[in-house]
DNA sequence: GCTTGACCTCAACAGAGGTTGAGGCCAGAG
DNA sequence: CTCTGGCCTCAACCTCTGTTGAGGTCAAGC
């Protein structure tokens, strides 16, 4: 079986996959929108360092939890582009994060309490407006193709 | 102008669109689906009792924490068809839905505290498969066309 | 009795997040 | 040297969650 050569800090693609759960061709596509990069070897094979391994778990923890790729490519963004992550990188992007898992998890609770509380108790007022979309909190989020850009060249 | 007229306790699409901040095409979407459902005027003019307003706050707010419209299908089908669900039915809905919501703040939490401590405290050590699709806690969920049925007659 | 605005249906399209398949390249084992 | 498994690209397709638009109905108001 001919696998791949590689280094001890370079991972093929199917590792990474192997590793982390992640089918090839989400890799692939996670690669086209820019959320992990990769080196190319001399036969065009992709090579991922090893925090690659890092930065997909981070993806999918956060889309798990409901956040767009978007929002996800906006946060690894703020990692260094062309150097290996350091633990202070990480820290900076936690602290950031920090915030929209903070805000989310608040919202979860809301409903939650307000399904609880306010439903369970027979006054049935479930609050529509905190609950359906604080924007100022969360900015815009969600599925769907709601919005469309305010003019799109003909 | 010529508003539909409505009884006390029903309510055109309009004014379930206005006051949920839903679009008028999302609510026939959702009903399409069978997440909400109307009865019809003499004209054929959808008529919603007000309870639907609450189903579609539970909706929204649902779908804002990551939930598919698939989950939160089941969850409203645990009340009643016929009949305005009374605050019994929605305390059941409530504990049922509790549980979906603890998981996914459990969830949220872990990716915030392993993000915090784990990276923040310098052994960088993200738990992969801890984080990434506990799918004991979680079943099957995300977005995608990953889940393809077994088999679909030809 | 016409106009107007709210509503109807149905089909097509949009954007996110991928998967599948065809066709091809490359390197190591036999 | 050939075979094979892993990798490559690119296009097509898929699901989910809706939006848009064309074409039509109905009822209130002038």
């Amino acid at each position: 079986m001919p696998r791949p050569r590689t280094t001890f800090h370079e991972l093929t693609v199917g590792q990474v996959a192997d590793r982390s759960g992640v089918a090839i061709s989400a890799l692939h596509f996670y690669e086209r929108q820019g959320l992990i990069r990769s080196t190319r070897t001399a036969s065009n094979q992709r090579r991922y360092s090893r925090d690659t391994l890092r930065r997909v778990a981070f993806i999918r923890a956060s889309q798990n939890v409901g956040i767009s790729l978007a929002v996800i490519r906006e946060a690894l963004d703020q990692l260094p582009s062309e150097r290996t992550p350091t633990r202070e990188d990480w820290a900076r992007l936690s602290m950031a994060w920090r915030t929209e898992l903070d805000a989310r998890i608040a919202q979860l609770q809301a409903l939650r309490n307000d399904l609880t509380d306010c439903i369970g108790c027979g006054c049935l007022s479930m609050r529509v407006c905190h609950l359906t979309n604080p924007r100022d909190v969360l900015g815009r989020e969600g599925p769907g193709a709601r919005r469309l850009p305010p003019a799109r060249p003909a």
